[in-house]
Order: structure tokens, then C-alpha cells, then sequence
DNA sequence: GTAGGGTTAG
């Protein structure tokens, strides 16, 4: 054998290698078959590179009369390998010089196509199929069903099936997966339910793949059955088995259930884990997610992607991007759906340095371009405040879809630019992109916020009559919202008795607090006692009762939610505000000392103060409900944590022409957003607000929500 | 000469 011994082609590890061997296979001129030249094009086919393939490819075109069981045999490694277009190319390629394929070819054929997710491919060699004859064939039958159900047309695959005049466990299995993957969960269980009827004898697999179903679709008195089952019948559980069992638990949210299997099992392996972990996060327990997180030695991305979303999740974005930044140090790379994650946590905390840092990270590692990404960004930072960068990303996409469309219509929303919601809506509709329910969500919250009245009521029936979509609560709660902000409170009661569903805590909330700001006391206490049915430990609803019995003077009812309070334990959500400078966080409290330029911070307060009052600034103390004297509240609106944060913005340091920008969890007060006017004005300073829903930008003693919020 | 199926992040 010519000095090339057979190792040295499976030790070839780059197309480098490859191509010395070549070059000594070429430069031995010895009269020899075409086998070892086949041989190094099977070791080609398995090189992750675009340019190994070519060159596969390339050495392929030059055998002369290639056998079709060499051309099966490379379009099997092709298929099975990291280049699987690989096999469509040599498909085209045979195809192009009239090449015959045989019953062989196929199945590896449909794989690649399965693994692309090429489906007009797919329904080319289907013809093809048909054409010669295969189509009775259940290698090539099954190979169909998979690649249908990869391409995500589970209707196609059920037909193949059904023709079938012999099907195998496995074929029953690539089915139930396939509805499965496809979200048809009720189809599993029938299906899976025939099968037993039909006498097929069950395996783990199949069990694995009905359990995960289970898992899915939260039926977890389905999944109990199947593990009495398991337990009846003494199957084996091996490690695949165990994990889906814990899995199906965890994912139905029976932590206990899922604990007792994994408590027995003698070791706990990472993907197990991984599933445990999501368990805990999805109902909540993060802490004892992130307890077996920390727990796993060797951890995957798999295991840092579901702890990151965990956090993000379940409200705790900052703790979100630590994680996400622990997972850079240990140089783990992430994928799409770990960075969508992260964007989404990056949108949570509004911080815009740490957003554009996210962005540009998503550039530079390949991420840039992906539809999905390029969403998650425009609503990232529309929700960090910055509306014209939001606009920058959804301009340049490559592609957009109706996600994009609705993320620039809501970033709009948030931002009480109501007309330009409604110009992009208009512009949608122009290239023929249809709305859905979640673009109406977003031009309905522009009209309610604009109080665009007239306007909201003709997208309301628009909706239902143009597009043929059927109304949500959401949308009910944006039109009862819309009703409530402009003051029409009959209106909106009237909404809430005659609309199909029960009104929720939102809906009696918004009813809530509008009739608090128009000084609606009767109605507003019948919307805070309907709340309390719901949800009889609301603090919001508690207090605005207690706000509204203080304003009657009916202190008696005062005292019995005050104690009925102090009992629960229920307190008020602390108002905070946090203002981001220099690449940090500073996080401000009412009345708080605790910042270290806290002295400075109380002067720029007080200087602020007089000058403003200069120019006609009386502190209001209206917003202000609990029982105090007139001064003692003055003093306390002066203290709210946004003019703290204001304050330390303006004795900062910020780089020309910044604007400054707060996010609060709270809905800003009148005499904030009077006195953030004044200040942008008199101090020449932009100031971008967050609150609980939307935005406020005070720019020259105007603020662009109007004053209407 | 055949092959195809399983668990974890969204």
C-alpha cells in the first residue's frame, strides 16, 4: 500500500492533512484503484468546514465513473456528519450528470434534508421518490415522516404514515416526536394510545418520548400513569429514562415528585440536573435552582443558558447578567437562545450601557443578523429608553417579520409617540405584513396613553372586523385603560360588566387608580374591594382603599385596612429609582442617606428647589395620601427617591450633552413630573424616565407624554 | 449494502 497506511487518513484531523495525503497519494504514481482516493473523501466529508466539503466534493468529481454505492456511502457520512449540505450538493451534483440513485440513496438523502430543515428539498426528492417507485419502500417511508416532521409539516408526515402497510417501534416513535416537537400534544398521547392497541410492543425510548409530551403540555396526571406503569410492568429505567421522568415532574411543577426520583438516583448527571435546575426556576425556587446549579462540576451551555433565563424569568435580570458575565470568564460561548435570554434580562433592567455592550457582543460573535436577535434588541432598547436606537435596529434589519413590526409599534407606545405607532402600523399594512393580536395590544396602549379615544375605539373594531381577531382580556384591559385615562370611568365600568371574560386584577387595577387620580371615591373604592376579592393581599389596592377613606375622613375604615395591613404583614412596594452613570448603578430609596455623596446630593436638592420655586414651582403634595400635616408632606414629596436621583445626575459628571436617565418601579407622582419638567428646562438637561409602564422624556420644560400618563 | 427513534435551556 504505497506507504500510506490506513491510520493516517483517520488520524486526518484538517483539510490540511487531507490535502498531504493527497499530495502523496498523487506523487506515488502507483497504478492503483480509486479506493484510497475514496477513502480520503469519506475522511473529508466528516471536517466540520465549508471548504473540507468543496474539496470533497472537487476529489469527487474527478473519479470517473463512481459506483452508486459509493455515492450512498458518501451521501450517508455526508448526512451523518457537521456539513450535511454536503449531501444536497452531491444530490445536485448526480442529479446534473444524469447519475441514477438507488432505493439506498434515500434515507440519508431525507436526513440531510431533515437536519437543514430544507423542505423544498425535501418535496423534490419526494417526487423523486415517487417517480422510481420507492414510495412502498419503509426505510425510505420512515426517512419521509422524519424529514416532514422536521420541516414542521406534521400533516405531510401523517399521511406517509398512514399509508404504511408496515411500520416498526421506531416509526411509531419519529411520529409521536413529531407531534410532539410541533406542540400537538393531544395527537401524542392518541397516538401513542393506537400503538398499544395495535399490539407494538413499547420501549424506553418510546416511553422517553411520551413522558417529555407530558412534560410539555403540564399533564402530569398522564405522566403519573405512565411512571405506574414503568413501575408495573419492571421495565428497566436507564439514565435517559430517569432524566425524563425527573424532567416530567419538574416541567408539570411537582418539585416533590421530581425529587424523590432524582434523590434515588445514584448519580446525579448534569443533563438530569439541568432539568431539576428549570424545575425550581419555572415555579419560582430560584435560590434552589441556583443551589444544584452550583452543584454541577462540569457544567454545559445547556445548564448556564437555563440558570441565566431561570433568573430572568423569574424577575431577577441583574442577577441574570452577573451570571451571564461569570459564564464569559469561564470562556463558555454562547448561542441564540442563551442571548436571548440575556437581551431580554438586558430589557428588564433598562440599563442602556450594559444594552449597547450586549449589542455589540451579539455583533461580534455572529449574532447580528438573526431575526430573532434583531427582535429581542429593538424591544431591549426601546425599553432602556433609547427610542432611537430601537429605531436604528428595526430600520437595518435584513429581514423583519410581524414580531418586528409589533416591537416598533410598542417601543413607539411606551414612549407615548402615538402617532408614530400608528404611521408604522399604516406602513405594516402597506408591505402587506398582517397584524396580529400582540401588534393590536401595542396600537391599543399608544391610543390609551396618547388619549387617542376616538382613534382606539376604530382599531378596537378594526380589529375584530377587518382582521378577524377575536378580542383578548389584554385587549379589553388597553380599551378599558383608554376609557379610564381619559377620565370616562362610567365607560369603562360599562366595558368591564359587558366584556366575555371576568375582569382580573389589571383591569379592576386600572379602574382603580384612574378613579383615584380624577378623585372618583365611590367608584374607586368598588373597583379596590372587587380587586381584594382577587387578590386579598394587593398592596396597591389596600393602600388606595386606605387613601380613600383618609380622604372621607372615614378614619374608622382607615384604621381597620391599616391594621388589617399590619397584620399580613403587607406593606406598600418601596418606590425606588435608579439612575445609571459611568457604568454603574446608583439605586435611590425615599428620604435615603445611604449614598456616599448623600450631603451633596441634599444641597443640589435644596438649591433646585429655591430656584425653581423662582419660576413658579410650589411643591403639590396632592399625590401625597396618608394622614400628615400639610408641611410634613411637602417635605416627604421633596424627598421622593426620582429628585434624589435627579439631584446626584446633575452634581455628576456626565459626558456632553448625556441625557440622564431613571428607571422607577412606580408610577412617577404629579409633583415629580412637574418638578423634572422645570428642571429640564432650567437646568438645559434631558431627562429620560421610566416608570411602572412607560416613559417619560422631559426635554425644555416638556414632557413628551404630554401630561397625560 | 441499507436506516431511522430518547432526556436538559427557549
Amino acid at each position: 500500500m504505497i506507504g500510506i497506511e490506513k491510520g493516517v487518513l483517520e488520524s486526518c484531523k484538517t483539510l490540511r492533512h487531507v490535502k498531504q495525503v493527497h499530495a502523496q497519494i498523487l506523487r506515488s504514481k502507483v497504478d492503483h484503484s480509486n479506493s484510497l482516493l475514496l477513502e480520503l473523501i469519506l475522511c473529508c466529508c466528516t471536517l466540520p468546514s465549508s471548504s473540507s466539503l468543496h474539496y470533497a466534493l472537487s476529489l469527487f468529481t474527478q473519479i470517473p465513473n463512481p459506483h452508486t454505492r459509493f455515492s450512498n456511502r458518501l451521501f450517508r457520512q455526508f448526512s451523518r456528519g457537521p456539513t450535511p449540505e454536503g449531501t444536497l450538493l452531491l444530490y445536485g451534483l448526480l442529479r446534473r450528470k444524469g447519475t441514477l440513485l438507488d432505493r439506498f440513496s434515500f434515507p440519508p438523502l431525507l436526513k440531510a434534508v431533515s437536519k437543514l430543515s430544507a423542505l423544498n428539498m425535501g418535496l423534490e426528492v419526494h417526487g423523486l421518490v415517487s417517480k422510481l417507485g420507492f414510495h412502498d419502500d419503509p426505510f425510505i417511508q420512515t426517512a419521509l415522516i422524519a424529514m416532514y416532521a422536521a420541516c414542521g409539516r406534521i400533516m405531510d408526515a401523517r399521511l406517509v404514515f398512514d399509508k404504511m402497510s408496515h411500520r416498526d417501534v421506531v416509526t411509531w416513535n419519529i411520529m409521536i416526536d413529531g407531534y410532539s416537537q410541533s406542540g400537538h400534544y393531544d395527537h401524542v398521547l392518541r397516538l401513542y394510545e393506537e400503538m398499544k392497541i395495535s399490539g407494538m410492543e413499547l420501549d424506553s425510548i418510546i416511553l422517553c418520548t411520551v413522558l417529555s409530551a407530558c412534560g410539555h403540555a403540564g399533564n402530569l396526571s398522564y405522566g403519573k400513569a405512565i411512571h405506574e406503569f414503568i413501575k408495573d410492568n419492571g421495565f428497566r429505567v436507564d439514565s435517559h429514562l430517569q432524566t425524563a421522568l425527573v424532567n416530567m415532574y419538574a416541567s408539570c411543577g411537582a418539585m416533590y415528585l421530581a425529587r424523590e426520583v432524582y434523590d434515588q438516583l445514584p448519580s446525579k448527571h448534569l443533563v438530569v440536573s439541568t432539568a431539576m435546575l428549570s424545575g425550581y426556576a419555572k415555579i419560582g425556587l430560584v435560590k434552589d435552582a441556583r443551589f444544584i446549579f452550583d452543584q454541577i462540576v462540569e457544567k454545559d451551555l445547556v445548564c448556564w443558558s437555563a440558570m441565566i433565563s431561570g433568573y430572568a424569568e423569574s424577575d431577577q435580570p441583574q442577577e441574570a447578567l452577573e451570571l451571564f458575565d461569570e459564564m464569559q470568564r469561564q470562556r463558555i460561548v454562547p448561542d441564540q437562545i442563551t442571548m436571548l435570554s440575556v437581551i431580554s434580562a438586558c430589557a428588564h433592567v433598562g440599563a442602556l450601557v450594559k444594552a449597547r455592550w450586549v449589542h455589540s457582543y451579539a455583533d461580534k460573535n455572529g449574532f447580528g443578523r438573526a431575526l430573532p436577535i434583531n427582535n429581542a434588541l429593538v424591544d431591549m432598547y426601546a425599553k432602556c429608553g433609547n427610542l432611537v436606537r430601537a429605531r436604528e435596529v428595526f430600520e437595518n434589519m435584513p429581514r423583519k417579520n410581524v414580531i418586528s413590526w409589533s416591537s416598533m409599534i410598542n417601543a413607539f407606545a411606551i414612549h407615548g409617540d402615538a402617532d408614530s405607532a400608528i404611521a408604522l402600523f399604516h406602513r405594516m399594512k402597506v408591505q402587506n405584513i398582517e397584524p396580529n393580536a400582540v401588534t393590536f395590544i401595542g396600537i391599543l396602549y399608544a391610543c390609551s396613553h396618547a388619549g387617542l379615544v376616538e382613534k382606539g375605539e376604530k382599531f378596537f373594531s378594526s380589529m375584530i372586523n377587518d382582521h378577524n381577531i377575536s378580542p383578548q382580556r389584554e385587549h379589553y384591559g388597553c380599551m378599558v385603560d383608554l376609557y379610564c385615562r381619559a377620565k370616562l370611568l362610567r365607560k369603562a365600568l360599562e366595558l368591564i360588566e359587558t366584556m366575555p371574560f371576568p375582569p382580573n386584577v389589571i383591569i379592576w387595577g386600572s379602574l382603580m387608580s384612574a378613579c383615584q387620580n380624577h378623585g372618583e371615591l365611590e367608584l374607586g373604592e368598588f373597583a379596590a374591594k372587587r380587586l381584594l376579592e382577587l387578590e386579598p393581599d394587593h398592596d396597591g389596592a389596600l393602600v388606595v382603599l386606605s387613601n380613600i377613606y383618609a380622604q372621607e375622613k372615614r378614619w374608622d375604615n382607615v384604621g381597620l385596612v391599616r391594621k388589617l395591613m399590619s397584620h399580613k404583614g403587607i406593606s406598600k412596594e418601596k418606590a425606588c429609582s435608579r439612575i445609571e452613570l459611568n457604568n454603574e448603578v446608583h439605586v435611590f430609596m425615599m428620604a435615603d442617606r445611604y449614598h456616599k455623596q448623600s450631603n451633596e446630593i441634599y444641597k443640589k436638592l435644596d438649591e433646585i428647589v429655591s430656584q425653581l420655586k423662582l419660576v413658579g414651582y410650589t411643591p403639590s403634595s396632592s399625590g401625597v395620601l396618608v394622614d400628615l400635616e400639610e408641611e410634613e408632606k411637602k417635605e416627604i414629596v421633596l424627598w421622593h427617591s426620582e429628585k434624589l436621583a435627579v439631584c446626584y445626575g446633575l452634581i455628576s459628571e456626565r459626558k456632553e450633552s448625556s441625557c440622564i436617565r431613571i428607571i422607577k418601579n412606580l408610577r412617577i407622582c404629579e409633583d415629580c413630573h412637574s418638578f423634572m419638567k422645570l428642571v429640564s428646562k432650567e437646568y438645559r438637561v434631558e431627562i429620560v424616565m421610566r416608570d411602572r409602564t412607560r416613559f417619560h422624556h422631559f426635554n425644555g420644560g416638556i414632557c413628551s407624554c404630554r401630561d397625560y400618563w
